[in-house]
DNA sequence: CTCTTGACTGAGG
DNA sequence: GCCTCAGCCAAGA
């Protein structure tokens, strides 16, 4: 494939794919890895075509560690379901101990 | 081409 | 530390 069909989206999906399990990262980890620290809110759009892309998207929550987007899962409870089978504490939406969890592809990578 | 929307983030009060 | 406002970027109508 051609370089402009790695597109903004593609790379998410790349990184995503690439957060170890039982970590988690945010949105603006991964923008930011992408050089794109401005398009945060394009890494969750993003994350609306990564059903069927292999990405667990289920370990990318925003900035506070918060599961925002639990709400595209199925279910209600779906996304911390996940979590927690990969051994994350998640209470309410949010994910507990989130520094220790958290993966920062720029720095890890 | 213009306007709206969004799984965000950082700064200010 | 929580709440609110504004900025940025890309895709879809």
């Amino acid at each position: 494939m051609k370089p402009e069909t790695l597109n903004f989206f593609e790379k998410v999906y790349e990184v995503a794919k690439l957060i170890p399990e039982g970590r988690v990262t945010s949105y603006g980890a991964i923008a930011r890895y992408l050089g794109a620290v401005r398009s945060a809110r394009m890494v969750g759009y993003a994350m609306n075509g990564s059903v069927g892309k292999d990405v667990p998207a289920h370990r990318v929550v925003n900035r506070k560690g918060l599961l925002t987007g639990k709400h595209h899962f199925e279910g209600t409870n779906l996304m911390q379901q996940l979590l927690e089978s990969e051994g994350i504490e998640v209470i309410d939406n949010q994910i507990q101990d989130f520094k220790k969890v958290f993966w920062d592809p720029s720095k890890e990578l």
